[in-house]
DNA sequence: CCCTGATTCGC
DNA sequence: GCGAATCAGG
C-alpha cells in the first residue's frame, strides 16, 4: 500500500479533524498506526492540540558496538501479538462529522467498512450491536461488525460504551 | 489491560 | 520515504 495523493489527502484531514492514529488507519485500510504517524511526522504536521508531551527522546539503542545486555529488565513477558488493524470503525460518536461527510474513497482493498446496514433480526452472537441512527427511523440499523465473544460490541464501540470519561474530551 | 503519540533506525 | 519496534505516558 502506497501514499497516494489521495490517501495522504486523507490522512491530512482526519488527522487535523481529530481523529487518532489508529482509526485514521482504519479508515485508511491497509496500514497500521505506526505507518500512519509515520507520515504525519514525515509531512511535519505532528502537533495537534495535545496528546501526549514531546520530551527528549534518548532511549532505544540498539547499536551493534559496546552493547551492555541490561540483564531483561522486562520481566513481564515480551509477548506483545499485534493487532493493530482493527476491521471496524466509529463515525457516531464523533458526530459522524469527520469521516461521513466526505465519505469513503473508491473502497477497493478496505476491510473497515463504516457499518454494515444490519436490521435487528440479522445480529447473531457476533455482530456488534451498537445502534446507529433513530430507532423510529426506518434506516435506523446496527453497526454489525465483527464483536467477538468479548462483549455486544465491536472493539471500538465496546470502548465508547463501557469507557465515556476516558477521552471523550473533543466530542464537540 | 487498553489506548495515545513520539522516536529511532533498518530497510 | 516507509513503518515496525520501541518508548513514554494516560
Amino acid at each position: 500500500m502506497n501514499w497516494t495523493d489521495e490517501r495522504v489527502e486523507t490522512l491530512r484531514k482526519l488527522w487535523a479533524e481529530g481523529l487518532s492514529a489508529s482509526q485514521i488507519a482504519a479508515q485508511l485500510g491497509g496500514v497500521s498506526r505506526n505507518a500512519v504517524i509515520g507520515k504525519v511526522h514525515r509531512l511535519k504536521l505532528s502537533s495537534r492540540g495535545r496528546a501526549t508531551a514531546a520530551p527528549a527522546r534518548q532511549k532505544k539503542v540498539a547499536n551493534g558496538a559496546a552493547s551492555v545486555k541490561p540483564v531483561a529488565t522486562r520481566s513481564t513477558t515480551t509477548t506483545r501479538t499485534v493487532t493493530s488493524i482493527g476491521a471496524t470503525a466509529l463515525q457516531t460518536q464523533f458526530d459522524a462529522e469527520p469521516v461521513a461527510r466526505h465519505y469513503i474513497r473508491p473502497v477497493e482493498d478496505v476491510v473497515v467498512p463504516i457499518s454494515r446496514h444490519l436490521q435487528l433480526v440479522e445480529l447473531n452472537e457476533r455482530t456488534c450491536k451498537w445502534p446507529n441512527g433513530d430507532p423510529l427511523s426506518e434506516d435506523f440499523h446496527f453497526c454489525g461488525n465483527d464483536a467477538a465473544e468479548t462483549g455486544p460490541y465491536c472493539k471500538y464501540h465496546a470502548k465508547i460504551a463501557f469507557q465515556p470519561a476516558a477521552e471523550r474530551r473533543r466530542s464537540r
